[in-house]
DNA sequence: CGAACACTTGAACCTAATCAATGAGTGTGG
DNA sequence: CCACACTCATTGATTAGGTTCAAGTGTTCG
């Protein structure tokens, strides 16, 4: 396993507080998965048999209604665990589809072994709680997002939560490092492709950002900012 | 204490796998404390000191935006946890405001108690972790909605989930036994009184429901299952 | 009895969804 | 290397669903 892996997983949110001894039977025990470009992980429904901890690419959490309408819950970076649930309720199906966005892998863990390290090292639940506890503020703030804002609000939101995590400093502002179509900030925002791409554009024209295909470059996050908390209009 | 809160306290969400002993002294170690109708056990941002399960009454959980607008996260009601953060996250504040529906008591432990019953019965860690998880799926559900559905999916889910947790069987149907107002509903299906008023009283029209002040009554749940499921209209 | 609160209903307005048509960018195979 | 196909994106026109505002009715309670 490469030095790079090594470290994504030592100080991923699952076993960051671990001893060393610890790392290393994480690291012999778990297996490395990896899954290209629009494959999946894991689908909702399906027996809830490991947890990851993403090491390279970008996973979308994904929920598909009955009409077959897409909603992205979250995007996973480097370093962070998903399908934890794996921990707590095998029996139970996955709540959500894990969908590679681009070409990643992570390195995963069945219950059993799962346990046999949750077992000799409490921090393991410990931060899988902390998870869960973070995810939860993040899904109350959402709906308070949907319910309260109007949808340019929640589009400037999602940028910036973007550029946050995935942002990458550049000459002319910060880029959103990723392939993102409009339909991806339309599923996160909770809203349509169109509406996406008209907000982008006269954020374009206004001079707040840069975009193209599958690519968004900001150049004037505090603007973005006095959108999200609706100083402007 | 007498009889009932005991009984409420033993098949409660966060001890209903105790042993008879760490039951026993869960009793002894918990306060009761009573709140009055729209008093608060603690506000968004409070450090949160305590845990509490509900004995008697009704407790919204909500949450308030910068512009004073309120949406309702859930209703509890006697037997569930709330605060349940004290265990993890004592000096983080709660992530909502607990604010009595009606006159209400609760059982409450703080931080230090919770962890000295938690060391000595894992069920009451894993209970929580089970809680957050619920929780979870519940807020997944309800983002889905908010994305997806029309107002009238919402309000009539919203029905039928308070049937469910707080229903009366009666003659004429299902009563929804708690005060409830337009406001209370609307808060809860992210939309505004009015439309809330409008949309109820076109149901009675059709004789799917029977209102009254602050009192809904279900006549008809599989027509507004139909309508939840969007397969009429 | 009066005040506060809950509720209803009409009318105007507006945001964002939907539908439709077209354009631009990317990748692939002949 | 170019042509074709495909995916992604833009933009205009229309419409629907729901909000907002305003006015007024009924109900409860001190």
């Amino acid at each position: 396993m490469d030095k790079e892996t090594i470290e994504i997983i030592r100080r991923s949110n699952l076993f960051q507080d671990a001893s060393p001894a610890t790392l290393e039977q994480a690291l012999a025990l778990g297996i490395l998965r990896s899954v290209e470009e629009d494959g999946f992980f894991f689908m909702q429904g399906d027996p809830a048999t490991h947890a990851y901890v993403l090491v390279t690419g970008r996973v979308k959490m994904v929920q598909i209604t009955p009409t077959g309408q897409q909603i992205t819950l979250r995007i996973m970076t480097p370093g962070q665990t998903y399908g934890g649930i794996a921990l707590l309720k095998p029996q139970d199906g996955y709540p959500a589809t894990a969908q590679a966005a681009e070409n990643s892998s992570a390195m995963a863990w069945d219950t059993a072994k799962l346990r046999t390290l949750a077992g000799k090292e409490p921090s393991i639940s410990l931060n899988t709680m902390q998870l869960m506890h973070g995810y939860i503020l993040e899904l109350q703030e959402r709906q308070k997002a949907l319910v309260t804002e109007r949808v340019e609000q929640r589009i400037a939101r999602i940028l910036l939560k973007l550029a946050a995590e995935s942002g990458k400093k550049m000459d002319e502002g910060v880029l959103i490092d990723m392939r993102l179509t409009r339909q991806d900030v339309a599923e996160m925002s909770g809203t349509t492709l169109y509406t996406v791409s008209r907000t982008l554009s006269e954020w374009e024209r206004q001079g707040l950002l840069k975009i193209g295909r599958e690519r968004v470059l900001i150049r004037d996050p505090h603007g973005l900012v006095r959108i999200a908390d609706d100083l402007v209009k």
